[in-house]
DNA sequence: GTTTGCATGTAAACGGTTACATGATTGG
DNA sequence: CCAATCATGTAACCGTTTACATGCAAAC
Protein backbone atom coordinates (compact mmCIF):
# COMPACT_ATOMS: atom_id res chain seq x y z
CA UNK A 1 0.00 0.00 0.00
CA UNK A 2 1.78 2.85 -1.18
CA UNK A 3 1.14 6.21 0.68
CA UNK A 4 -1.18 7.65 -2.56
CA UNK A 5 -3.57 4.80 -1.62
CA UNK A 6 -3.79 5.18 1.76
CA UNK A 7 -4.14 9.09 0.96
CA UNK A 8 -7.34 8.26 -1.12
CA UNK A 9 -8.66 5.91 1.58
CA UNK A 10 -8.25 8.62 4.14
CA UNK A 11 -10.18 10.88 1.72
CA UNK A 12 -12.91 8.69 0.89
CA UNK A 13 -14.05 9.41 4.66
CA UNK A 14 -14.06 13.28 3.89
CA UNK A 15 -12.30 16.09 2.66
CA UNK A 16 -8.69 16.51 4.50
CA UNK A 17 -5.27 18.80 4.40
CA UNK A 18 -2.00 16.71 4.30
CA UNK A 19 -1.73 17.84 8.32
CA UNK A 20 -5.20 16.31 9.08
CA UNK A 21 -4.25 12.95 7.26
CA UNK A 22 -0.74 12.91 8.63
CA UNK A 23 -2.63 13.32 12.47
CA UNK A 24 -4.79 10.89 11.42
CA UNK A 25 -2.06 8.47 11.11
CA UNK A 26 -0.34 9.98 14.45
CA UNK A 27 -3.64 9.58 16.74
CA UNK A 28 -6.58 7.25 15.11
CA UNK A 29 -4.84 3.95 15.30
CA UNK A 30 -3.94 3.44 11.51
CA UNK A 31 -0.06 3.45 12.06
CA UNK A 32 -0.16 0.32 13.71
CA UNK A 33 -0.91 -1.04 10.45
CA UNK A 34 0.16 1.20 7.96
CA UNK A 35 2.59 4.38 7.59
CA UNK A 36 3.25 7.71 6.19
CA UNK A 37 5.65 10.70 6.82
CA UNK A 38 4.62 14.44 5.91
CA UNK A 39 7.86 14.25 2.91
CA UNK A 40 5.72 11.87 0.99
CA UNK A 41 2.18 13.13 1.77
CA UNK A 42 2.79 16.00 0.31
CA UNK A 43 4.11 15.20 -2.81
CA UNK A 44 1.73 12.63 -2.78
CA UNK A 45 -1.67 14.72 -2.85
CA UNK A 46 -0.08 17.15 -5.42
CA UNK A 47 0.11 14.02 -7.91
CA UNK A 48 -3.11 12.62 -7.33
CA UNK A 49 -4.33 16.42 -7.60
CA UNK A 50 -2.18 16.02 -10.95
CA UNK A 51 -4.01 13.30 -12.25
CA UNK A 52 -7.33 14.35 -11.06
CA UNK A 53 -8.03 11.61 -8.38
CA UNK A 54 -8.45 14.33 -5.68
CA UNK A 55 -9.03 18.23 -5.84
CA UNK A 56 -8.05 20.76 -4.00
CA UNK A 57 -9.38 24.16 -2.02
CA UNK A 58 -6.97 26.55 -0.96
CA UNK A 59 -8.34 27.92 2.45
CA UNK A 60 -6.94 31.69 3.04
CA UNK A 61 -5.72 32.19 6.47
CA UNK A 62 -4.57 34.97 8.16
CA UNK A 63 -0.69 34.56 9.02
CA UNK A 64 -0.44 30.56 8.08
CA UNK A 65 0.19 29.34 5.05
CA UNK A 66 -3.35 28.66 2.84
CA UNK A 67 -4.95 25.53 3.79
CA UNK A 68 -5.30 23.15 1.11
CA UNK A 69 -8.15 21.18 1.71
CA UNK A 70 -7.94 18.28 -0.58
CA UNK A 71 -11.17 15.59 -1.51
CA UNK A 72 -11.45 12.62 -3.28
CA UNK A 73 -13.34 12.40 -6.96
CA UNK A 74 -15.35 10.43 -8.46
CA UNK A 75 -12.23 9.06 -10.39
CA UNK A 76 -10.61 8.80 -7.43
CA UNK A 77 -12.74 6.37 -6.07
CA UNK A 78 -12.77 3.92 -9.02
CA UNK A 79 -9.23 3.96 -8.72
CA UNK A 80 -8.86 3.25 -4.73
CA UNK A 81 -11.70 0.29 -5.30
CA UNK A 82 -9.81 -1.29 -7.66
CA UNK A 83 -6.67 -1.17 -5.80
CA UNK A 84 -8.40 -2.85 -2.83
CA UNK A 85 -9.87 -5.55 -5.70
CA UNK A 86 -6.28 -6.26 -6.51
CA UNK A 87 -4.09 -8.85 -4.43
CA UNK A 88 -2.85 -7.26 -1.53
CA UNK A 89 0.65 -7.48 -0.69
CA UNK A 90 1.44 -9.55 2.48
CA UNK A 91 1.53 -8.64 5.93
CA UNK A 92 5.12 -7.43 6.45
CA UNK A 93 6.21 -7.53 10.51
CA UNK A 94 10.12 -6.64 10.88
CA UNK A 95 11.50 -6.40 14.06
CA UNK A 96 14.49 -5.57 15.39
CA UNK A 97 14.26 -6.38 18.95
CA UNK A 98 13.13 -9.91 18.03
CA UNK A 99 16.15 -10.28 15.85
CA UNK A 100 18.74 -8.77 18.19
CA UNK A 101 17.05 -11.43 20.79
CA UNK A 102 18.40 -13.90 18.28
CA UNK A 103 21.99 -12.80 19.82
CA UNK A 104 20.80 -12.23 23.17
CA UNK A 105 23.63 -14.68 24.01
CA UNK A 106 25.98 -12.61 22.77
CA UNK A 107 24.88 -9.54 24.28
CA UNK A 108 25.41 -8.03 28.26
CA UNK A 109 22.98 -9.56 30.56
CA UNK A 110 21.62 -5.64 31.64
CA UNK A 111 21.49 -4.93 27.80
CA UNK A 112 18.83 -8.07 27.41
CA UNK A 113 17.09 -6.71 30.41
CA UNK A 114 17.07 -3.06 28.96
CA UNK A 115 15.73 -4.15 25.64
CA UNK A 116 12.90 -5.84 26.88
CA UNK A 117 11.70 -3.19 29.31
CA UNK A 118 11.79 -0.58 26.33
CA UNK A 119 9.67 -3.42 24.13
CA UNK A 120 7.54 -3.85 26.82
CA UNK A 121 6.62 -0.02 27.47
CA UNK A 122 6.36 0.29 23.61
CA UNK A 123 3.83 -2.08 23.41
CA UNK A 124 1.85 -1.29 26.36
CA UNK A 125 1.77 2.42 24.82
CA UNK A 126 0.37 1.29 21.74
CA UNK A 127 -1.97 -0.52 23.29
CA UNK A 128 -3.38 2.46 25.57
CA UNK A 129 -3.54 4.18 22.52
CA UNK A 130 -5.75 1.53 20.99
CA UNK A 131 -7.76 1.52 24.05
CA UNK A 132 -8.52 5.37 23.72
CA UNK A 133 -9.13 5.14 20.28
CA UNK A 134 -12.59 5.42 18.86
CA UNK A 135 -14.15 4.07 15.24
CA UNK A 136 -16.65 5.52 13.09
CA UNK A 137 -16.87 1.52 10.83
CA UNK A 138 -16.73 -1.75 11.85
CA UNK A 139 -14.02 -2.08 9.79
CA UNK A 140 -12.05 0.87 12.10
CA UNK A 141 -13.09 -1.51 14.98
CA UNK A 142 -11.81 -4.84 13.53
CA UNK A 143 -8.86 -3.06 13.03
CA UNK A 144 -8.43 -1.40 16.67
CA UNK A 145 -9.64 -4.41 18.18
CA UNK A 146 -7.05 -6.32 15.83
CA UNK A 147 -4.36 -4.54 17.29
CA UNK A 148 -5.50 -5.09 20.67
CA UNK A 149 -5.61 -8.93 20.32
CA UNK A 150 -1.81 -8.62 19.10
CA UNK A 151 -0.68 -6.59 21.72
CA UNK A 152 -2.03 -8.32 24.28
CA UNK A 153 -0.73 -11.69 23.30
CA UNK A 154 2.97 -10.34 22.65
CA UNK A 155 2.47 -8.52 26.16
CA UNK A 156 1.33 -11.80 28.16
CA UNK A 157 4.52 -13.70 25.60
CA UNK A 158 6.71 -11.43 26.88
CA UNK A 159 6.15 -11.40 30.44
CA UNK A 160 6.08 -15.31 30.37
CA UNK A 161 9.10 -15.88 28.17
CA UNK A 162 11.70 -12.88 29.31
CA UNK A 163 13.13 -15.09 32.00
CA UNK A 164 13.98 -17.42 29.26
CA UNK A 165 16.84 -15.31 27.96
CA UNK A 166 17.63 -13.02 30.39
CA UNK A 167 18.81 -15.88 32.86
CA UNK A 168 19.60 -18.27 30.14
CA UNK A 169 22.80 -15.77 29.04
CA UNK A 170 24.09 -15.44 32.56
CA UNK A 171 24.80 -18.49 34.44
CA UNK A 172 27.71 -16.95 36.33
CA UNK A 173 24.82 -14.13 37.65
CA UNK A 174 23.07 -16.81 39.49
CA UNK B 1 17.64 -3.42 10.80
CA UNK B 2 19.31 -2.98 7.32
CA UNK B 3 20.94 -6.05 5.58
CA UNK B 4 24.27 -5.50 6.46
CA UNK B 5 23.56 -5.72 9.75
CA UNK B 6 21.34 -8.68 9.25
CA UNK B 7 23.92 -10.65 7.04
CA UNK B 8 26.93 -9.77 10.25
CA UNK B 9 24.29 -11.97 12.43
CA UNK B 10 24.00 -14.76 10.26
CA UNK B 11 27.28 -14.90 10.08
CA UNK B 12 28.25 -14.50 13.67
CA UNK B 13 26.26 -18.56 13.44
CA UNK B 14 29.64 -19.90 10.88
CA UNK B 15 30.23 -19.60 7.78
CA UNK B 16 27.88 -19.26 4.43
CA UNK B 17 27.76 -17.83 1.15
CA UNK B 18 25.13 -15.27 0.09
CA UNK B 19 22.66 -18.16 -1.60
CA UNK B 20 22.77 -19.63 1.82
CA UNK B 21 22.29 -16.69 3.32
CA UNK B 22 18.97 -16.18 1.44
CA UNK B 23 17.57 -19.80 1.91
CA UNK B 24 18.18 -19.34 5.95
CA UNK B 25 15.69 -16.06 5.43
CA UNK B 26 13.04 -18.12 2.96
CA UNK B 27 13.18 -21.42 5.74
CA UNK B 28 14.48 -20.59 9.08
CA UNK B 29 12.04 -18.32 10.18
CA UNK B 30 13.78 -15.32 9.78
CA UNK B 31 11.90 -13.98 7.79
CA UNK B 32 8.90 -13.57 10.16
CA UNK B 33 10.95 -10.29 11.50
CA UNK B 34 13.45 -9.61 8.53
CA UNK B 35 13.55 -9.48 5.26
CA UNK B 36 16.51 -9.54 2.36
CA UNK B 37 16.92 -10.14 -0.79
CA UNK B 38 19.09 -11.36 -3.25
CA UNK B 39 19.58 -7.85 -4.81
CA UNK B 40 20.34 -6.24 -1.26
CA UNK B 41 22.26 -9.51 0.17
CA UNK B 42 25.35 -9.59 -2.32
CA UNK B 43 25.92 -6.07 -2.62
CA UNK B 44 26.04 -5.81 1.52
CA UNK B 45 28.38 -8.76 1.40
CA UNK B 46 30.95 -6.75 -1.12
CA UNK B 47 30.98 -3.94 0.87
CA UNK B 48 31.09 -5.54 4.16
CA UNK B 49 34.49 -7.16 2.68
CA UNK B 50 35.59 -3.94 1.41
CA UNK B 51 35.02 -2.58 4.92
CA UNK B 52 37.07 -5.49 6.44
CA UNK B 53 33.97 -7.08 8.44
CA UNK B 54 33.63 -10.00 6.85
CA UNK B 55 36.37 -12.29 4.47
CA UNK B 56 35.87 -14.31 1.21
CA UNK B 57 37.17 -17.44 0.14
CA UNK B 58 36.48 -18.77 -3.19
CA UNK B 59 35.88 -22.30 -3.52
CA UNK B 60 36.00 -23.31 -7.29
CA UNK B 61 32.87 -25.13 -8.56
CA UNK B 62 33.09 -27.06 -12.11
CA UNK B 63 30.19 -25.86 -14.20
CA UNK B 64 29.15 -23.87 -11.56
CA UNK B 65 30.12 -19.87 -10.27
CA UNK B 66 32.79 -19.78 -7.87
CA UNK B 67 31.20 -20.21 -4.30
CA UNK B 68 32.27 -17.63 -2.20
CA UNK B 69 31.98 -18.32 1.51
CA UNK B 70 31.99 -15.38 3.33
CA UNK B 71 32.95 -15.16 7.51
CA UNK B 72 33.05 -12.79 10.01
CA UNK B 73 35.96 -11.08 11.36
CA UNK B 74 36.97 -9.81 14.67
CA UNK B 75 36.51 -6.32 13.61
CA UNK B 76 32.81 -7.56 11.99
CA UNK B 77 31.86 -9.35 15.54
CA UNK B 78 32.76 -5.43 17.45
CA UNK B 79 30.92 -3.60 14.93
CA UNK B 80 27.58 -6.09 14.99
CA UNK B 81 27.85 -5.70 18.89
CA UNK B 82 28.03 -2.01 18.54
CA UNK B 83 24.91 -2.51 16.69
CA UNK B 84 22.82 -4.31 19.18
CA UNK B 85 24.11 -1.89 21.94
CA UNK B 86 22.51 0.95 20.22
CA UNK B 87 18.53 2.07 20.34
CA UNK B 88 16.89 -0.73 18.44
CA UNK B 89 14.02 0.63 16.14
CA UNK B 90 10.42 0.13 16.71
CA UNK B 91 8.82 -3.03 15.41
CA UNK B 92 6.71 -1.93 11.97
CA UNK B 93 3.74 -3.89 11.22
CA UNK B 94 2.40 -3.30 7.16
CA UNK B 95 -0.65 -4.96 6.82
CA UNK B 96 -2.39 -3.98 3.86
CA UNK B 97 -5.09 -6.99 4.70
CA UNK B 98 -6.20 -4.63 7.84
CA UNK B 99 -5.88 -1.55 5.58
CA UNK B 100 -8.27 -2.70 3.20
CA UNK B 101 -10.67 -4.24 5.71
CA UNK B 102 -11.07 -0.34 7.16
CA UNK B 103 -13.10 -0.04 4.25
CA UNK B 104 -14.86 -3.07 3.66
CA UNK B 105 -17.96 -1.09 3.84
CA UNK B 106 -17.04 0.16 0.57
CA UNK B 107 -16.42 -3.54 -1.09
CA UNK B 108 -18.27 -6.46 -2.86
CA UNK B 109 -19.47 -9.04 -0.20
CA UNK B 110 -17.59 -11.36 -2.45
CA UNK B 111 -14.59 -9.60 -2.20
CA UNK B 112 -14.42 -9.60 1.64
CA UNK B 113 -15.15 -12.83 2.06
CA UNK B 114 -12.25 -13.64 -0.62
CA UNK B 115 -9.66 -11.10 1.28
CA UNK B 116 -10.49 -12.86 4.44
CA UNK B 117 -9.85 -16.64 2.62
CA UNK B 118 -6.26 -15.45 1.90
CA UNK B 119 -5.27 -13.65 4.86
CA UNK B 120 -6.20 -16.70 6.64
CA UNK B 121 -4.57 -19.32 4.73
CA UNK B 122 -1.25 -16.43 4.78
CA UNK B 123 -1.16 -16.91 8.26
CA UNK B 124 -1.82 -20.54 8.60
CA UNK B 125 0.67 -21.22 6.41
CA UNK B 126 3.24 -19.14 8.04
CA UNK B 127 2.07 -20.96 11.54
CA UNK B 128 2.69 -23.92 9.78
CA UNK B 129 6.33 -22.97 9.13
CA UNK B 130 6.70 -22.00 12.15
CA UNK B 131 6.45 -25.63 13.30
CA UNK B 132 8.28 -27.01 11.80
CA UNK B 133 11.13 -24.77 12.27
CA UNK B 134 14.07 -25.71 15.07
CA UNK B 135 16.33 -23.82 17.06
CA UNK B 136 19.87 -23.50 17.96
CA UNK B 137 19.62 -20.61 20.46
CA UNK B 138 17.39 -19.55 23.25
CA UNK B 139 17.04 -16.34 21.09
CA UNK B 140 15.75 -18.81 18.38
CA UNK B 141 13.51 -20.85 20.37
CA UNK B 142 12.27 -17.17 21.93
CA UNK B 143 11.87 -15.72 18.36
CA UNK B 144 10.18 -19.10 17.03
CA UNK B 145 7.63 -19.18 19.42
CA UNK B 146 6.33 -15.47 19.61
CA UNK B 147 5.89 -15.48 15.60
CA UNK B 148 3.51 -18.62 16.70
CA UNK B 149 2.35 -16.64 19.59
CA UNK B 150 1.39 -13.77 17.07
CA UNK B 151 -0.07 -15.64 14.14
CA UNK B 152 -2.16 -18.23 16.82
CA UNK B 153 -3.99 -15.11 18.36
CA UNK B 154 -4.47 -13.34 14.92
CA UNK B 155 -5.76 -16.63 13.06
CA UNK B 156 -8.39 -16.88 16.61
CA UNK B 157 -9.31 -13.36 16.33
CA UNK B 158 -9.98 -13.98 12.75
CA UNK B 159 -12.35 -17.23 13.12
CA UNK B 160 -14.53 -15.08 15.76
CA UNK B 161 -14.48 -11.87 13.83
CA UNK B 162 -14.67 -12.00 10.34
CA UNK B 163 -18.34 -12.40 10.24
CA UNK B 164 -18.35 -8.74 11.63
CA UNK B 165 -17.14 -7.28 8.64
CA UNK B 166 -18.68 -9.84 6.20
CA UNK B 167 -22.45 -9.49 7.42
CA UNK B 168 -22.49 -5.81 8.20
CA UNK B 169 -21.47 -4.91 5.16
CA UNK B 170 -24.35 -6.96 3.04
CA UNK B 171 -27.54 -6.50 4.97
CA UNK B 172 -28.97 -6.81 2.30
CA UNK B 173 -28.02 -10.37 1.61
CA UNK B 174 -29.49 -11.71 4.57
C1' DG C 1 10.83 -31.42 -21.39
C1' DT C 2 10.01 -28.34 -17.83
C1' DT C 3 10.67 -26.94 -13.36
C1' DT C 4 13.54 -26.58 -9.39
C1' DG C 5 17.90 -25.89 -7.29
C1' DC C 6 22.43 -24.13 -7.30
C1' DA C 7 25.17 -19.80 -7.78
C1' DT C 8 26.58 -15.00 -8.70
C1' DG C 9 25.90 -10.49 -9.78
C1' DT C 10 24.30 -5.59 -11.96
C1' DA C 11 21.41 -1.57 -12.94
C1' DA C 12 17.49 1.00 -13.12
C1' DA C 13 13.59 2.33 -10.87
C1' DC C 14 11.01 3.07 -6.82
C1' DG C 15 9.39 4.61 -2.63
C1' DG C 16 10.19 6.66 1.40
C1' DT C 17 12.71 9.04 5.24
C1' DT C 18 15.23 12.82 7.05
C1' DA C 19 16.53 17.18 7.33
C1' DC C 20 15.87 21.63 6.03
C1' DA C 21 13.30 26.07 5.26
C1' DT C 22 9.67 29.28 7.05
C1' DG C 23 6.90 31.41 10.57
C1' DA C 24 2.90 32.86 13.55
C1' DT C 25 0.08 31.39 17.70
C1' DT C 26 -1.08 29.31 21.93
C1' DG C 27 -0.31 27.11 26.28
C1' DG C 28 2.46 25.84 30.07
C1' DC D 1 10.64 31.93 27.51
C1' DC D 2 10.17 27.57 25.45
C1' DA D 3 7.67 23.96 23.50
C1' DA D 4 4.01 22.50 20.91
C1' DT D 5 0.59 23.18 17.31
C1' DC D 6 -0.66 24.64 12.94
C1' DA D 7 0.76 24.45 8.01
C1' DT D 8 3.26 23.63 3.61
C1' DG D 9 6.76 22.10 0.92
C1' DT D 10 11.62 20.63 -1.26
C1' DA D 11 15.82 17.99 -1.93
C1' DA D 12 19.24 14.94 -0.97
C1' DC D 13 19.92 10.58 0.41
C1' DC D 14 19.07 5.78 1.47
C1' DG D 15 17.89 1.18 1.05
C1' DT D 16 15.48 -2.09 -1.33
C1' DT D 17 13.01 -4.34 -4.93
C1' DT D 18 12.62 -5.91 -9.54
C1' DA D 19 14.16 -7.34 -13.62
C1' DC D 20 17.75 -8.79 -16.16
C1' DA D 21 21.91 -11.71 -17.43
C1' DT D 22 24.05 -16.44 -17.34
C1' DG D 23 24.00 -21.45 -17.19
C1' DC D 24 24.46 -26.34 -15.74
C1' DA D 25 22.37 -30.40 -13.18
C1' DA D 26 19.02 -33.08 -11.23
C1' DA D 27 14.48 -34.35 -10.41
C1' DC D 28 9.87 -35.05 -11.77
Amino acid sequence: MDVRTICLGILTRGEATGYEIKKLFDEDGYHHFVEASFGSIYPALSQLTQDGLVEVRAEAQEKRPDRKVYSITQAGRSQFLASLLKPLPEDRHRSAFVFAMLFSHLLPPVRVHDAFETYVRQNEEKLAQLDKAHSQTPGEQFAIDLGKTIYTAVLDFLREHRADLETAQCPAAE
